[in-house]
DNA sequence: ATAGGCGATGGGACTTGGTCCCATCACTGT
DNA sequence: ACAGTGATGGGACCAAGTCCCATCGCCTAT
């Protein structure tokens, strides 16, 4: 038996992304993930608080990267150099491993609504996170809620980016590729 | 009884609002909802697809309402002008009544994370919905989406004066005056 | 080595959101 | 009076998520 194997919660995430690549998100119950992962339901819920999450697991680590990057940043920096920054400290917890399984990640989000929303959920989680760290710095609002989301953007861009395969730049370029790419788009605007 | 009397969905809005008020999302029943109703669950859920939409009910108008009001600006009006319109056709939809509600909303989904994710779900359709309108007219990527994400701050921002009671002003007004602050903080950014 | 202490797991009862299907009720036009 | 239509009631059913307790393996102190 697996039941006192190591790693739990990787397995779990595994047998996770495959149910749901073999037979979708909808279809795939947290009984079967567990039982494939030589678990049980119990111990899902003890490691992920909802059958969501097994997808976004460790994005929390995101929003203390990005804070952390912006804390970081040299004092005369202009806040969209310290979201730069930001970014550029969180573009660490993106493995090669990581890329590999995206498209299969992306699909399943993108048919499923409830993994929508939980995405949204998130994005404002990076707005929140790098606007209070840019507050930190002494950055009004709303232009820290607003060099907040403008990463967001650059980050999600980027993101959608790097995990198409036929697109071989490293992320860290691409976040700075997209992140200029918004700030010339924003003297356009009016 | 009430069970062939009209208005069954605001019936619905009415008694959700006020179970909530009452003893919280959480620990309302959708069956409680119905019963205040003088209808059945099954009913409930042929008038909502889930139990958060019933605070969220009308929504999808306001995408429509932004990209018709972004639709009908003149063609030379500018990416942020055009955000504008939409934002105040938008506005139209929101009632004194509605405003009166508001803090009694705000209170309900704040404390609720599955309520923010659907806000956070919400906000995402608006941008979506304005991005969409803005690239009709021709405005390229990444301009129409940081343009329309513009705009859902402007409106967040604009609608919690709104409903805020020390705040008397109309939405319109506010949604100028919001979308006027982003607009100068932009070049505070770099 | 033995006895406990501790954290992780199994497992089952339970509540609730949500789906499905079918019978029933009221209204409408013929 | 009659049939058709649309909204409702009601019950069976499934899966997500909570709670509680027994159990298991490991670790440590005596």
């Amino acid at each position: 038996m697996s039941r006192w194997e190591p790693r739990a919660r990787e397995r779990l995430v595994r047998a996770a992304a495959e149910l749901f690549d073999e037979h979708g998100y909808d279809s795939t119950t947290v009984v079967q993930i567990a039982q494939r992962a030589g678990l049980t339901k119990s111990t899902f819920f003890r490691h992920f608080p909802d059958k969501r999450e097994v997808l976004f697991a460790g994005q929390d680590v995101l929003c203390e990267l990005l804070a952390s990057g912006i804390d970081a940043a040299p004092d005369e920096a202009t806040p969209l150099t310290a979201v730069a920054a930001g970014l550029e400290a969180a573009a660490g917890n993106f493995t090669p491993e990581l890329r590999a399984i995206g498209p299969v990640l992306r699909a399943v989000v993108e048919n499923n609504s409830d993994l929508r929303e939980r995405e949204a959920l998130k994005h404002h989680s990076f707005a929140d996170a790098m606007a209070l760290a840019l507050r930190r710095r002494g950055i009004a609002e709303p232009a820290a809620g607003l060099a907040a989301w403008l990463g967001v953007l650059a980050f999600t861009d980027a993101y959608a980016c790097w995990v198409d395969p036929s697109c071989d730049q490293e992320l860290t370029a691409l976040l700075r590729l997209k992140l200029g790419e918004l700030r010339a788009a924003i003297s356009s605007l009016d």
